[in-house]
DNA sequence: CGCATGGTTCGATCCTTATCGAAGCATTCC
DNA sequence: GGAATGCTTCGATAAGGATCGAACCATGCG
């Protein structure tokens, strides 16, 4: 009988087999429809209607409601780490396959995170945006410095905050364990990669695969 | 219906308030037995042997048997991490309390997570380690420099690594959102600011309070 | 206005799992 | 060896919650 936040409320949202795997979907970082996500998780439409509601009432997500569809989305960046972790854990414990199959070690190099890069790529990308100065380790937060301004801003990415949510922020990436980053200006950087068709993303997966150019042209911009 | 790790079931295991309870207390760091915990949990010794053998099968405790007594302890770091994701939703979105009490307020300055020092002043340590360039940041992972070793030695402490278990780990602090320093070399700084009493460990809790004078020698040494 | 589509609510069923008392092992102490 | 302690297993009970079909709301289209 303890006090403090109650986790096993929350975890225990995640722990029916439905809702992680909407919860999985939802990783992605696109918002889906009901009717989707009972697809995703194999199960049928009332059923996954209940399941969104729990979701809904826990605060894990998100919903728009757009005529007569409504989409459903991650409520937070908060909540794709915890997920991230989850899954990290679930990775370590769980039966380890003797090969992890081509998509997954395409997951460990580049993949979406909610509305943002992870992987390999994008922790070393933080990395260098560190060295670089354009990025700041504030006392409690990622800061953008002045210089990193004028270089986002040259490369045609907005930085100026609209909604309260913060320009960075770190988010722990459970491949790499390490941050990568997250926070407005991850998603514009995905954005660019996408928009500059550097890299696709793979069908029905998290995976995204840089082509040989696309690599080049994002090391050159973000890796240097 | 999804491949991939089981994300379900390492958060059904943690969604038991029984077992949340249970994981929360070995968050202090310190391995408990079968009995302790069942009082942790509020529950018989039965269930909570039930409960113990769950989490063990699921991999996120260890056993170390010792003559009659029998300690559990989380499996590792990773584990901390996630279940600090966790706790960080749940506050989030839990019912915030309109004045956080002083024992939040100590947590969030200060508390253990699992065997290392969590909390701002964990944060703010993690930074001046890097800026000091006693740490470095590599491509996967963080590194002793080799200033660093001296620098650690010389304080007496013994950063050569025992088990398979890394020096240096990073791991997501739910307070500040921003990594602090896990790992061996996180566990032995701990060790140190306890056995040189500049701090202590709130009872039935996992602040961490510093005494006037310990908290000036802290930063001295480590903020400096 | 009526129909089609996307979504939620209701009610009943079924299954999982948490729970505890009592009994059973194992280890240590006398 | 016997008693005591710490813990686990067994068996029975009870409660929670996941599931689906059917009925019910809401929005958009013709």
């Amino acid at each position: 009988m303890r006090e403090g936040p109650d986790i096993a409320r929350i975890a225990s949202l995640v722990g029916d087999p439905a809702r992680a795997n909407m919860l999985n979907a939802l990783m992605g970082g696109t918002a889906l429809t009901a009717s989707e996500l009972a697809l995703e998780a194999g199960v049928s439409l009332p059923t996954a209607s209940s399941h969104l509601s729990k979701l809904m009432e826990g605060g894990l997500l998100t919903l728009a409601s757009q005529g007569r569809h409504r989409y459903y989305g991650l409520a937070s960046a908060q909540v794709a780490g915890m997920i991230e972790a989850i899954i990290g854990v679930a990775e370590a414990v769980g039966p380890k396959r003797v090969r992890p199959g081509p998509r997954d070690a395409a997951m460990r190099v580049a993949r979406v995170c909610y509305d943002h890069l992870a992987g390999e790529q994008a922790v070393a990308m933080l990395d260098r945006l560190f060295d670089r100065k354009l990025l700041l380790r504030d006392d409690n937060e990622i800061r953008l410095a002045p210089s990193g301004a004028l270089h986002f801003t040259a490369l045609g990415i907005d930085i100026h905050a609209k909604a309260r949510r913060p320009v960075c922020r770190a988010c722990l990436d459970w491949s790499v364990r390490r941050s990568h980053l997250a926070g407005t200006l991850g998603a514009a950087i995905l954005d660019k990669i996408i928009a500059e068709k550097w890299a696709r993303r793979e069908k029905d997966s998290r995976a995204v695969v840089f082509s040989p150019g696309g690599k080049r042209e994002f090391e050159k911009v973000f890796l240097a």
